[in-house]
DNA sequence: GTCTATAGCTGGATAGAC
DNA sequence: GTCTATCCAGCTATAGAC
């Protein structure tokens, strides 16, 4: 990888992370990179092209960073913590306001939609992972739809992320909301066969009406 | 309010709608507005504003129009459903679509932020007065931080949006985990006086480990 | 209040020198 | 591969006729 084109790559991001995904521009990415606007084009063909390129780079190397950190966790409530950390830090350094931006983009472009669902993808699997982890052997494992379960926590990291854009104090206040969910969580998982019958029952009359 | 305000209000939101915040421009909006690119800056002072007034204006219609379905809620599973079908019919019509837009617009934008976090409010506002009704006399409402509860729930809906864009399939498959969360914690509200001392005392360990 | 016209800028993209 | 120069479209915003 030459050395203009991984600088490319990496303007793309920053100026995701600064500007937003109404700011990209090849001038301001070009900028950020500190190398000419036209070389842009002569080695991705397009802005639009760039911005696909970058995001399936930097994501494969965020994950992969992460997934020690995510074997190490070993109950929900470990999860929420990890969680909680990762968003910190992943927050810091910028990276969930990119895959927010990205998502809103997405919502109008075919071909940044495509990778920005292969990039939620890739954080999503990661999670379901750890869950199927956790849960095995708790009375979750044989009624919640885990995959789902997974999706549910990405969409909402996301969904925080954008809201502490405008709203610091409140977002934080959901994420502690959020914890406080997952340590009753866990003692459902401590629940007697009595409760546990009972909690069966009525998810699957949950899941019934959703036909 | 003359009939070209209003059809610039409205062509604004239509914009945000179909083109997202990166295709939000004078001549779009007047386009879709049907009347002349100059007549925003004599109404309303520059884009930004429009998109401000516009923002401000349709969400206070669309909380007051649903206020009356909230009031109705009686139950956490309720809520969820209404939840359910409030988040299909606002997709549907682009609302919450709008939200996720302005928010993206408003990580950049001073005076977009300030709006989006009022608009944000109203929605989390509604959630949670319906929250304190549906939690009275349960468990959840001696430990629980409802304001922090009903930010996590407005987070996600944004989140949810947002994700179905680029999978459907995966965001209603969270929609679907979500509820089955809802139904265990109606099972949760049920529980006896042991389960609930012990499910106090988690909470209050994880609010500590908080700090 | 609404229109046309236009200034002045920034955008994507390309041609062609080096 | 990289640069300069440039085209043309689209952008915000204003001036001035009506």
């Amino acid at each position: 990888m030459s050395d203009t084109k991984q600088r490319l790559l990496d303007g793309a991001m920053e100026t995701l992370r600064k500007q937003g995904i109404a700011g990209v521009s090849a001038r301001n990415i070009a900028g950020q990179a500190g190398v000419n606007q036209a070389l842009i084009f002569y080695h991705f063909g397009s802005v639009d092209d760039l911005l696909v390129a970058a995001c399936t780079a930097a994501t494969g190397e965020r994950v992969a960073a992460y997934r020690e950190r995510f074997a190490t966790v070993g109950s929900l409530r470990e999860l929420l913590e990890v969680g909680r950390a990762l968003h910190e830090e992943e927050r810091d350094l910028g990276n969930v306001a990119v895959l927010a931006q990205m998502l809103a983009g997405a919502q109008h472009d075919e071909k940044l939609a495509r990778v920005t669902a292969e990039t939620l993808g890739m954080w999503t699997a990661e999670i379901e992972s750890v869950l199927h982890r956790v849960l095995a052997g708790s009375p979750f494992a044989e009624m919640a739809d885990v995959p789902g379960l997974a999706a549910a926590i990405s969409a909402s990291f996301v969904g925080l992320e954008l809201c502490e854009g405008v709203d610091r104090p409140g977002a934080q206040r959901a994420m502690a909301a959020l914890e406080q969910l997952g340590a009753l969580l866990e003692v459902v998982e401590e629940l007697g066969p009595v409760a546990r019958r009972a909690l069966r029952s009525k998810v699957s009359k949950a899941a019934a009406r959703r036909g």
